[in-house]
DNA sequence: ACCTGAACACCGTTCAAGT
DNA sequence: ACCTGAACACCGTTCAAGT
């Protein structure tokens, strides 16, 4: 009886040759270009090898087993996406509020549609290799950028700037989500911006530490 | 060469005597139990006709496939969410905009805590049948009963009622199913309580129709 | 009208044999 | 150090045979 494999989804040895990074590296591309082509009801390991030209035991020297690799395909995204967003978020420091919020609405939706059809073909495998925790890992690195840029606020201060930042964070990430699978029209990319926009703001008005609030009762 | 089961995930048939409408209760139950105790990784065909004391064969009869399966234990589980949900709406006509906020709010998450199980464990059959249709439709239904309430409201009024309605509606069963599969500890069910009714409460007063708004400029 | 379960195709994963 | 691909276990789905 073979050993079972369990658990540990991380690459399984690091490519120390030209070659063998070369493998990985058309793994990596041909898992995408199989998502694109045929979901991942069809994203099988013999596919995603043929379609990189290697063996299913190449691909096996890398990758424990089919969800490592495609845990590894999202992780990718994930960092890209990131990357991308906490970039153009540091820019935003200093500024006032309406200004930094309108700007991080429009780097989250830039970002995320960048890559549109990616997005929305990482959705499914998303799910069935438990990403939430991927996802929440990544929105907890950017929330930490988003409550510097929020502690920079040149005309506004608010309490628990770590938790509001992280439940901005999620809620967005989660909304642009729904949009970027949304097939009913309603989540077009202009109503999703001018939406978040005003749901960000007015949380953060109601949750405004340096001014008697508006409310409304 | 077996004909291609291929697209429709409707049940194959109506239970139509005793004995079929038993087994079919059986292979929902089933489903749950399954889902449940072993996640959707094993959740085979096999399995569930097991648990459920009957043949795979039939479970065959009444799903054409295993999607079909899911789907339909799906189907069931939103439906419920959303009855409940609306069923509390409906209480909230012509009261305060305060007062509907908070109620729509403890609705939301009191129906999606009451079976948190069940919603965990749905969420990744969810994303693998592309349930964001299924959840699209169920958020626009519940949104036509959000926005009537909206119009009912005792102390304002607002623009464009049913997009702001939908946008709310996806934006919090986001957040909720975000909040429900989350292992950090900081989406527990108070913080959403409260940051939800601050999200939701000054995303309205942003988009409030019948009063110059007090906007942070 | 409904149920059964052996049978088949296909996929994940391994491992002995290669270079 | 890396690659190959036949082989095995397991799962989705069918269908001829039952009651």
């Amino acid at each position: 009886m073979p050993a079972k494999p369990q658990a540990s989804f991380k690459p399984r040895k690091r490519p120390v040759q030209a070659r063998s990074e070369a493998t990985v590296s058309a793994l990596f591309e041909a898992s995408i270009q199989v998502l694109l082509g045929v979901g991942y009801r069809k994203f099988t390991t013999t596919r995603v090898a043929e379609r990189a030209g290697v063996s299913v035991g190449s691909l096996y020297q890398y990758f424990p087993n089919r969800q490592a690799l495609i845990t590894a395909v999202i992780e990718r995204y994930l960092e890209g996406l990131r990357a991308t967003i906490e970039q153009r978020c540091r820019e935003l420091c200093g500024h006032t509020l309406d200004r930094q919020i309108t700007g991080l609405v429009d780097a989250a939706i830039t970002a995320k549609w960048a890559h549109i059809e990616v997005s929305r073909a990482l959705h499914e495998p998303l799910a069935d290799i438990g990403g939430t925790e991927l996802v929440t890992a990544s929105a907890i690195k950017t929330a930490g950028v988003v409550a510097e840029v929020l502690r920079s606020c040149a005309d506004a201060s608010f309490r628990d700037v770590d938790r509001l930042s992280l439940l901005m964070v999620i809620s967005c990430s989660a909304l642009l989500q729904a949009a970027v699978t949304d097939e009913t029209g309603a989540l077009d990319r202009e109503s999703v911006r001018t939406h978040m926009r005003a749901m960000v703001l007015g949380y953060l008005h109601e949750m405004r530490a340096d001014q008697s609030q508006a409310a409304a009762e």
